[in-house]
DNA sequence: GTTATAGTGTTGTCTAGACAACTATGAGGC
DNA sequence: GCCTCATAGTTGTCTAGACAACACTATAAC
């Protein structure tokens, strides 16, 4: 039986959401053929338009193929390696044998500046959920993560403890990820963010700032900062722009 | 006096069509107020359903910021330095004050390979563009670049002389650029790639697969081959997918 | 058996209209 | 001056229907 979310996001967005669900729970496999237009239309009750709406974007956003004439499909493994690869820091240290810790400097709510609110479209000043922490390889810093969360999707988010539980699982268990962005560039860091990696002020680090969505909605902006001589980035990317 | 181009595209991409030439002209700047939805309808003689779509897929673009209740702009200045840059090794090669020479290995139609053609969307065996060159920094080869190109959406790229003008710059000049793709791997060169650039069978090398869209409509796929020990790669990126 | 042909089901596009939600502006009342 | 409220203009969403384009299948003709 196929029902809709009920709340107060508009129609299509809930359509995405059901098929995303069917997705990712691993009920539609990939090349999964999924009902039709016609027959979304009869089971939920709603316009084609709308349902066209929906299946249009997550084409777009690499979900779904659709073959004129023939039907619509869950995408596949793509002929080459997935294009986007957002890992987990701690998974990648643990993968190396070492041992993984944070150290949790800020985790609580606050009021966006002017700069993270333009990265969330809010309005400066709307609250946000904001954590800072230190990643730790065998007790040694190697990367300060200042992520700010959106608290409209993840709602519980300050519960979790970001010592135990990583902000990166428990938002893609919380928000499936559809989209994510990029900017990496060197820098030296402020003086608080030297005093928490350990490092010398003229150590040059690796900057990542990430931003991460889901269904077409904005979960997460972090900075994620490497001392240089502790971290060589390696990964597959993609950039879409202006 | 604001006028569609006719062709067989659908009615919706030739309105995005007219509002990127706009931008792209400079006719229309940065946070230019453009029509309004209704105008548009008015003007243009078509339903407003199409426009909006128009409007609406421009803004997921980046090229449009909408505002619920005011209006519809052009984009202006990201706050964030742009998030996708896609430079030309040519203009690289310059800044750093070294001389830059292309040597042209091939510029002809061919039969697309299956894995080429799974790049483009097009059945194995469609007639493309492919160019292959290496670019020589003072006199060293530094890159092999190999790639293929859409001709319905460049027709005489084949008259250009890719020693004199670089694809990159042409491409980019007949086609604005609105996505890119980015894929970065580490690879043995394989052995007509090796003589070409003058390395050793053990070097290893950074491997860009780069892909380019414009206006929806994907133009030129390449694979851009660097010794390892002769460059180092830096910039932005932005990744999406899946 | 092979080849046309018609029919069915699918996605792609477009229309005309409606209502909701939001913003800015100006008029009026205090 | 300051606040409230109505209004107009804009974007966001949704509907019901229509036709076109394409793929596949079953049927009929040869």
């Amino acid at each position: 039986m196929i029902v809709l979310d009920d709340g107060p996001a508009p129609l299509y967005q809930r359509v995405k959401q059901l098929i995303v669900q069917n997705v990712a729970s691993g009920a539609w496999g990939p090349d999964h053929k999924i009902p039709s237009e016609n027959e979304l239309v009869r089971d939920l009750g709603i316009s084609r338009m709308t349902v066209h709406r929906a299946l249009r974007e997550l084409t777009s956003e690499g979900m779904l193929v659709r073959v004129h004439g023939v039907g619509t499909f869950v995408a596949g493994a793509k002929p080459q390696a997935p294009l986007m690869e957002i890992r987990s820091i701690a998974d990648e240290i643990r993968e190396r044998g070492h041992e993984h810790r944070a150290e949790v400097i800020w985790h609580q709510v606050e009021e966006a500046p002017a700069d993270v609110a333009s990265q969330f479209s809010v309005m400066p000043g709307t609250q946000l959920y904001h954590t800072v922490l230190t990643n730790l390889e065998n007790e040694v810093p190697i990367q300060l993560e200042d992520r700010w969360v959106n608290p409209a999707a993840v709602p519980r988010y300050l519960e979790i403890d970001p010592a135990r539980v990583t902000p990166h699982h428990y938002l893609m268990q919380q928000a499936p990820l559809s989209e994510g962005e990029h900017i990496i560039e060197a820098v030296l860091a402020e003086p608080w963010e030297r005093k928490h990696l350990q490092i010398d002020k003229t150590e040059p680090c690796l900057l990542i700032r990430r931003r991460t969505w889901s269904n077409g909605q904005i979960i997460s902006a972090a900075r994620l900062l490497y001392p240089g001589a502790r971290y060589r980035l390696g990964g597959r990317f993609m950039k879409r722009g202006s």
